[in-house]
DNA sequence: CGACGGATTGATCGTGCTCAAATCATGTGG
DNA sequence: CCACATGATTTGAGCACGATCAATCCGTCG
């Protein structure tokens, strides 16, 4: 891995238009530390780090998508989170990554060293919050998909992760989704027909609408809040 | 709340067996920073604090046992974890709780202000990566969990608790559960019936064996880690 | 000893899974 | 630009696991 293109840029460097409307914690972290980040591209599918494996660097996604999972020993997979534009991921306090991370569709990220950062960290008391703060973050996230997981039935799973997906990548009134719907399945517990009957089913009421299975228009919003439990 | 026995103590005060075991994470953010720890004691069922209120203070349990939750509005509960002696919890990035917290039995806890805490890590860079530590480890358990509750079945679940509980506090060969059935299936995402039925299957097979329906004796630890995927 | 809440066990039900087939979308080469 | 191939998605039919509803049993504490 890391063998795609590779441009080198400051943190003065633009990021992309979804990134600006998120808080930009990378640039909290590491252009405040004046930490020099590097460009690296992934390949739909190709994994960026593996779970085990050392975490030598911290990750934004500037152009794509990524997700990071975790597998039972039988293949069955649990995808803890989705990575958009402008979001950081494999940040960890220890020394280990704890889930695999990979490339959903055509991937470039921005990438600091993390030992740059926790350096960084015990200089300036803003960065080791940041660092805090990002962790705690993914915690609450975390937190909220555990009580989906463990309480919610298959059409509040699908309105959830719907109204979530809205929230964070909508721009024109349209969500372009970028994961398949067994990755929407691994990241709600359930299978792809589960999630495509619910799905159709929301068609059917009129509540989204259709460009492409991964084009969808929400048309009505606070019914789907009202599904969501 | 807080209106149980309150006592003042250092943190060269003693603290309980079970939290010697693992790392003294207060001892090691609070007693290195010099800070004032307090004593609360809450009885079987009180709440500790509630989700959505502010997260002035944080908490180590000395005795007893804690349950943090959230809940669906149709009454429906997710436990995201147990805290046993020893253990930290309501440490927050944020301004808010964002789980409820409950004593499981009667229970006593350390606590100190949080704000203290951020204080003692703007001076030394230890005490802030503790903080970090802290929620790290709380993401870990919570990656863990939303695998357990997204892909494994009712059998590798309640395997998967018992070596938990198992690794937490099982002392003299025996585990002492402190938390009920329901408790139990709100943390697993299933029902008492089917945590009944699991553990009593695993009892006729000889895998662990009861003396009342919380003291739980593992026989055979091997066969529960091959069930649990 | 009695009462109560907690736990177990049984019977039936229903949601979501599995297996299977059809349809659709996307990309490729002629 | 069209025909085709391929993978993704949808739809259908039947099934199984865990939920639900109900009754009994048990342990704990007055």
């Amino acid at each position: 891995m890391l063998t795609q293109s590779i441009s080198t840029s400051d943190m003065a460097g633009k990021i992309s238009p979804a990134a600006l409307s998120a808080p930009d914690q990378f640039h909290m972290v590491a252009g405040q530390a004046g930490l020099v980040a590097t460009e690296f591209s992934y390949k739909k599918d190709e994994e960026i780090y593996g779970e085990g494996e050392p975490s030598d660097y911290v990750y934004q996604v500037i152009r794509g998508s990524v997700r990071s999972y975790k597998l039972l020993s039988d293949g069955r997979r649990q995808i803890g989170a989705f990575y958009l534009p402008g979001d950081v991921f494999g940040l960890e306090s220890g020394p280990a990554h704890r889930l695999t991370a990979e490339a959903i569709v055509d991937t470039t990220v921005r990438l600091v060293k993390r030992r740059s950062l926790e350096q960084a960290a015990g200089i300036t008391v803003q960065v080791a919050h940041s660092l805090w703060s990002m962790t705690a973050g993914e915690l609450r996230h975390a937190e909220n998909h555990m009580l989906l997981l463990g309480r919610k039935n298959a059409m509040e799973r699908v309105a959830s992760f719907l109204l979530e997906m809205d929230r964070r990548l909508t721009v024109t009134g349209m969500m372009a989704l970028p994961m398949c719907r067994r990755d929407i399945g691994d990241y709600l517990g359930l299978t792809i027909e589960t999630v495509s009957r619910a799905l159709s089913q929301l068609h059917s009421e009129g509540v989204l609408g259709f460009s492409g299975a991964r084009q969808i228009v929400l048309r009505n919003r606070q019914r789907l809040r009202n599904m969501d439990a």
